[in-house]
DNA sequence: CGGCTTTGACCGGCGC
DNA sequence: GCGCCGGTCAAAGCCG
């Protein structure tokens, strides 16, 4: 299992170009990242995956009683060049148009909706994909009891997913808030079921749902992007 | 009644 | 070409 320390996804994201620059000044003030609603507290990264150690990642949520049953948390990060965004990118680089011949040739089954209700389905599909390649993630481990952790924003569940070799289901969120596309996957570590993986996906363009927490947020070094 | 969750179906990509 | 897999959609149901 992969478990850097939390300057090490600084670094990465850094290296990234998420649009900010890390400072390397020392205590490290806690960073946080708007965007995905959460702060990444680096005065306590001495000793990365040790009992007591490790980093932790802070919500600024109302409610005190999901971030109260996180007892530890491991964060790091990557962008585009994995997985799904790696085969996006390879298939906007081809240049290939959409091609709605695909879907034609399934329009005479009369059980399933009509072509051009498909049809509008798969293109909003595909804008939504292609778009999906530039977006940043962030992905994170947390052990709590509880799985959606409240990190201030509101989200809308649109799906459900077994995977393969896990026992618990993943979670698709999405941000209800208008013209904000940012999502959200939570699912449990096989290994470990105490552990919650989330991973952001996307920019937030607004502040979260309860941003009444103005002392919390002043003290810190704020990076929106 | 509006917003949210559940859940089965569907799609594209990939490996064989 | 086919089957598997992850991601998404949308209808139906639930809930406050």
């Amino acid at each position: 299992m992969f478990h850097p320390p939390a300057a090490r996804v600084l670094e990465m994201l850094d290296h990234h170009q998420l649009g900010f620059t890390l400072q390397s000044s020392s205590p490290l003030p806690p960073l946080t990242f708007p965007c995905f609603g959460l702060q990444l507290d680096r005065t306590c990264c001495s000793t990365p995956g040790g009992p007591g150690g490790g980093d932790q990642v802070r919500f600024p949520a109302s409610s005190s009683s999901s971030s109260a049953q996180i007892s530890s948390s491991i964060a790091w990060a990557w962008t585009g060049d994995h997985g799904e965004d790696a085969i996006l990118r390879k298939k906007k680089e081809v240049g290939k148009p959409d091609d709605d011949d695909k879907k034609e040739k399934k329009s005479s089954d009369e059980n399933r909706v009509s072509s051009a209700a498909r049809m509008v389905m798969m293109k909003r599909k595909k804008k939504v994909m292609r778009k999906k390649v530039r977006e940043p993630r962030f992905c994170f481990k947390t052990m709590s009891e509880v799985d959606v952790l409240d990190d201030g924003y509101k989200w809308r569940k649109y799906g459900q997913k077994v995977v393969k070799n896990t026992q618990h289901p993943r979670s698709y969120y999405r941000c209800t808030q208008d013209n904000c596309k940012v999502k959200k996957r939570i699912e449990r570590l096989a290994e470990d079921p105490r552990m919650v993986i989330t991973t952001y996906e996307g920019r937030h363009v607004h502040s979260p749902s309860h941003d009444e927490d103005d002392s919390y947020s002043s003290s810190k070094v704020n990076l929106f992007w």
